[in-house]
DNA sequence: AGCACGCCGACT
DNA sequence: GTCGGCGTGCTC
């Protein structure tokens, strides 16, 4: 008999190894590797993937189960998927099962459901049966409990409990009896995003008085009534805060579910569908020389089908998309396809237009404001070879497309391909790991290439992988970059203006006005949101939870909390000296908006951020009603420095150039100079020329002198020369190690105890040793110290940080750290997180 | 993650 | 005694 190796969905280290199963005759021509099936697992049914097939004589092993079932018509992923999957589980020290997970839409999440069909035992059960005399109250023949069951074949324990609800007894008799059997399979849901509710079954009065027939030894579930009854105004809840706040085990809640007091309901999230429309057809538009060199040059690689990455650093509105195109055409001519990675902010509509344009209806959009459903069809299409190309953001890279030839990653330095969950994957290296394994092309394209790719190209070193680097210096259209005036804030408050706009911003906004031109203003709002402060005491609203200062919100006219969602109303006099002079600081888009309606009578402004931009279309309705000119001005945060393209833009202005370089972050220099770049290159991108005005504290730090004059060489020269120093990548690779509890003094132990260990083990394998010395291999370790955000959701958080470079394991040595430290401890209450290559240390 | 098994502490 | 909560360990 075959045996197939399954991963199995229960994503704890325990369970993170390969199980083996049986192969039923009635399967084996629909199981394959990458596979979903239902197996038994322990006492219940639960999803898995076939990561390998053995034919065995070894059928001999006692003990082994056989797969149930087989989920889908064609298996969700490819054994070269499965492959990576396994790949990126050593590289981001990731459960296997959540790797394979990542790779597909979440509709292929199922879950076991209990389902109840009729059992070999017929006939009435009288209610005098001798075997069970405590039979319920209720004959099943009278409640219609076997018709039911009769008429619908099989029906969920749901159905059944929602249908019969006072018959809970009597079903379960009839199971033991053999009535009625119960059996599970894998659902899929396919529905929306669901969200568990905690609320009271019962009124208040019927649970206050079921408080006293609590014993003391249920005092956890006597806690939590207590809790919903006082929390009664604003039930629902969501389950996780409730457990949060509590500290409580979700089996406490199922308990006092079953009691019958407390019910938990899901709550569907809704995400409204992409609407496909009708797309302008374009075609291949002429090359310039530049273009062309570069493109031969690739067209070179996509021919002889082999692998190799390329690194497109080309300024902006140099073309790059162009190039993109029509690699994609020669790939897919072909008849391999093509996958393309778009940061998310800027998969635009004109974007997905550029693309539907030129390719068709064989183009699959991978869009995160998909619905479930509808994310779920585009995937098929690609895994049923509908589609020949795919553009969509980070998940992407897991396009099933069997015959992948190209993948291109647009602006590539941007920090969103880096996953802030688990599995915490960075999609351009998982997109050059894919194609080495498939003999497909890279083009990395970006404007302000990363450190870590530049410095891969330019000292061919192998960090990661070694690009080759093809430069476009210049424009397609021919035009000039525009003339950039950075302005030093500092000047202009010691002469006498204490406006947010500088004199030369103001007159050249008033210009735009006159001239009917547009302009983009950029206010880069991180790391100088609007807090709350009282300037008798200095009381500052923080966060209960998180220790971090809460934002001030004016159209609900509360505060919130960013990180955990917290939100509690603004108070209008300070709650520690009750003193009136409670002030909102910092500048918000909010204001700025304010500001120019002041100082700009008639100006028309479309302010784009978070708070306007979570309605389903709402950005697409903002852009398109900007470049209809239906306004004079976009004002948004770091959405409106991304790829857009409006012909009458002739300036950008640039509230605060430097609010991120005081993030205490090593990239934040580098993160200063793209976003300028990135923003700058939005202005005068056709006839019209451009004008940039940058606004800063200060204008003497090299990434905005740089910056002003589109000087990515200098800068990158003298970038480089710090991170040496300072021992940062791309001169060693970083992993995070961020360990927390409940209990700040455990922690601190869990924390040395963790640094300690790591130490220890490096240096018997003699990797451990200062980076400053010239060894190829070296480790070192920085911390423990106290996280950027010290207490998250009631937890505290502290850190080390793994630097290190050459050919050690280090990724094996923090995880093997790790989990020998969950075991000799065994606090369930520890949680270590693992992020190789962060892209945020804070 | 579930789910069973088993220990132990409170209530009849 | 016995009921039921909560900790421990296992899942092909």
């Amino acid at each position: 008999m075959d045996i197939a190796k399954v991963i199995v969905d229960v994503p704890v280290r325990s369970t993170d190894r390969p199980f083996d199963y049986l192969i039923p005759e009635s399967l084996k021509l629909w199981i394959e590797v990458g596979s979903r099936v239902a197996v038994p697992f322990g006492h219940r049914t639960v999803q898995g993937f076939v990561v390998s097939l053995e034919s065995g004589d070894h059928g001999t092993i006692p003990g082994l189960k056989a797969i149930q079932e087989v989920l889908d018509l064609l298996p969700p992923l490819s054994p070269e998927l499965v492959e990576l999957g396994d790949w990126m589980s050593q590289r981001y020290a990731c459960r296997r099962i959540s790797a394979l997970q990542a790779m597909l839409p979440t509709a292929l999440k199922g879950k076991a459901e209990r389902l109840i069909s009729l059992g070999e035992v017929e006939g009435t059960i009288a209610p005098e049966d001798e075997l069970f005399p405590m039979f319920p109250n209720s004959d099943p023949e009278e409640l219609g409990i076997t018709d039911f069951v009769r008429r619908n074949g099989e029906v969920s324990m749901k159905q059944l409990t929602r249908n019969f609800p006072e018959a809970a007894e009597t079903v379960k008799f009839m199971l033991r009896r053999g009535v009625l059997v119960e059996s599970q399979s894998i659902k899929d849901k396919m529905g929306k995003k669901k969200l568990k509710t905690v609320e009271l079954a019962i009124d208040v009065a019927s649970a206050r008085e079921m408080l006293g027939s609590f014993s003391g030894r249920s005092a956890r579930q006597k806690e939590l009534l207590t809790f919903l009854i006082e929390m009664e105004a604003i039930l629902p809840l969501p389950l996780k805060e409730v457990l949060a706040v509590l500290q409580i085990s979700a089996g406490t809640v199922k308990a006092l579910e079953e009691k019958g007091c407390i019910e938990i309901n899901e709550v569907e999230v809704y995400r409204d569908p992409y609407r496909g429309r009708d797309f302008k057809p374009s075609l291949p538009l002429p090359l310039t020389v530049e273009q062309e060199a570069v493109y031969a040059r690739i067209a070179r690689t996509v021919d002889e089908q082999s692998h190799e990455v390329f690194l497109l650093h080309g300024v902006t509105g140099s073309g790059k998309t162009e190039i993109y195109l029509q690699c994609i055409q020669r790939c897919v001519n072909q008849g391999r396809q093509a996958v393309v990675l778009v940061p998310e902010i800027a998969l635009t509509p004109q974007m997905v237009e550029r693309f539907k344009g030129r390719f068709g209806s064989g183009v699959a959009v991978m869009h995160s404001r998909l619905s479930v459903g509808e994310r779920y069809d585009e995937w098929r299409k690609i895994r049923e070879g509908k589609a020949m190309v795919a553009v969509g953001a980070r998940s992407a890279v897991f396009a099933p497309f069997a015959n992948l030839g190209l993948i291109i990653v647009d602006e590539e330095h941007e920090s969103s391909y880096k996953q802030e969950e688990n599995p915490k994957y960075h999609a351009r290296d998982v997109a050059v790991r894919r194609a080495e394994q498939g003999g497909a092309a890279v083009i990395l394209g970006s404007a302000t290439p990363s450190l870590e790719s530049y410095h891969a190209a330019r000292a061919q070193s192998d960090i990661h992988f070694s690009p080759v680097l093809l430069e476009m210096p210049s424009r397609a259209l021919g035009n000039e970059l525009p003339k950039v005036h950075v302005v030093d804030m500092r000047d202009e408050l010691k002469e006498g203006n204490r406006s947010m706009f500088s004199r030369r911003l103001h007159a050249a906004l008033l210009e735009r006005l006159e001239r009917k031109e547009q302009t983009v203003l950029l206010l880069n709002r991180r790391g100088f949101s609007t807090f709350v402060m009282c300037r008798s005491c200095g009381f500052v609203a923080g966060c209960p939870e998180c220790d971090i200062s809460l934002t001030y919100h004016s159209r609900s006219d509360n505060l919130r909390c960013h990180y955990c969602g917290h939100a509690e109303p603004a108070p209008k006099v300070c709650p520690e000296c009750g003193s009136e002079h409670i002030r909102f600081f910092g500048t918000g888009t909010q204001r700025v908006e304010e500001e120019l309606g002041k100082l700009f009578p008639g100006m028309r402004v479309i302010r784009m951020d978070v708070d306007t931009t979570t309605e389903k279309g709402s950005h697409e309705k903002l852009l398109n009603l900007f470049r209809d000119k239906k306004a004079d001005v976009l004002l948004g945060t770091q959405m409106v420095a991304k790829g857009l393209d409006f012909p009458d833009v002739t300036l950008v202005g640039v509230i605060t150039a430097d609010s991120a370089l005081n993030l205490p972050d090593f990239r934040a220099a580098e993160k200063t100079f793209q976003l300028l770049t990135q923003v700058a290159g939005r202005a005068g991108r056709h006839q019209l020329p451009g004008e940039v005005v940058v606004q800063s504290y200060t204008p003497e730090h090299y990434s905005i002198i740089h910056a002003s004059t589109h000087d990515y060489n200098s800068f990158v020269r003298e970038e480089l020369q710090h991170r040496k120093g300072l021992h940062y990548p791309p001169y060693c690779r970083l992993i995070l190690v961020t360990l927390s509890h409940e209990q700040l003094p455990v922690l601190l132990r869990m924390a040395e105890n963790y640094a300690l260990n790591i130490q220890g083990k490096a240096r018997q394998l003699r990797w451990y040793g200062s980076l400053d010395k010239l060894s190829t291999d070296a480790l070192d370790l920085l911390g423990p110290v106290a996280s950027p955000m010290p207490r998250l959701k009631g937890r505290y958080r502290f850190q080390c940080i793994i630097k290190w470079r050459g050919s050690i394991d280090a990724i094996g040595l923090a995880r093997e750290v790790a989990e020998a430290l969950e075991d000799s401890v065994r606090d369930k209450d520890l949680q270590i997180s693992i992020d190789v290559d962060p892209q945020m240390l804070m």
